[in-house]
DNA sequence: TTGATATTTGAACAAACATTCAAATATATT
DNA sequence: AATATATTTGAATGTTTGTTCAAATATCAA
């Protein structure tokens, strides 16, 4: 755990002020592990369909499915990385089970990367 | 190709006109695959802590590996991800090659992410 | 031209990942 | 109780991924 903290310097380094001030202003390692972590949930497609799926409506697992074209096992593994990762939250309903959006951030973060790939022509 | 536009039934399908309503929805194939790229892309600490370190100014490779303590043949395979995804882009000066950031967004896309990470006290 | 330094590249390898299949739960219906 | 349906779970499998190591480029300096 406190391996953290030990600087091991590899190679060469050009500029220390930068690199020491980079290193300063870099966020804690909690931090960019929960925004990676974070960021990794929405790089697939399938959990990125469900995600974006789910911010119009509730949908039960076997429309998300239907919905994504994958099977009910396969989706129901997605769901429960992104129950997680607090991304979406259930309600029981007999033995019906609804999947919905639990953050409302998630929403803008993938609206402002749409805005970030239609301004390529790839 | 036009594969894509088959639609094979394997499930049931509880509610037929959510199910339908969400597909017409979702983006295209080519939009889904480009915004999960981008989100896989900063989902990985290393080539995250890189992004955010570029975010403040220009470094050079062996800098860049010196901020984020690893070699710098990791990084180079990294930052080429990075170049090919158009998040970098790079100036070469004699023997040095600096990185920047190429994109705006992606700074509001992260702190956008960051809010909703530190909403959890994980 | 020779040696030194900065970066890139390709192969290799272990670890992580997405999906499938079969089996287990849980709830509702008869 | 027995059957049917919706969902979850665990093991297995092929694929992708991040890093390392060694070698290849590229540029500078002597």
């Amino acid at each position: 755990m406190s391996k953290e903290t030990i600087e091991v310097c590899r190679e060469t380094i050009i500029n220390h002020e930068k690199v020491k001030s980079a290193r300063q202003n870099l966020p804690a390692k909690s931090e960019i592990d929960n925004l990676s972590d974070t960021f990794k949930i929405l790089g697939d497609p399938t959990r990125l369909k469900i995600v974006i799926a789910l911010a119009w409506e509730e949908l039960c697992v076997c429309d998300i499915a239907t919905v994504v074209n994958l099977s009910v096992s396969a989706v129901s593994h997605q769901l429960r990385l992104l129950r997680n990762m607090r991304l979406v939250k259930f309600r029981k309903e007999g033995k019906m089970v609804y999947y919905s959006l639990d953050d409302e951030h998630i929403e803008n973060i993938i609206q402002l990367a749409q805005i970030h790939v239609r301004e390529f022509s790839r």
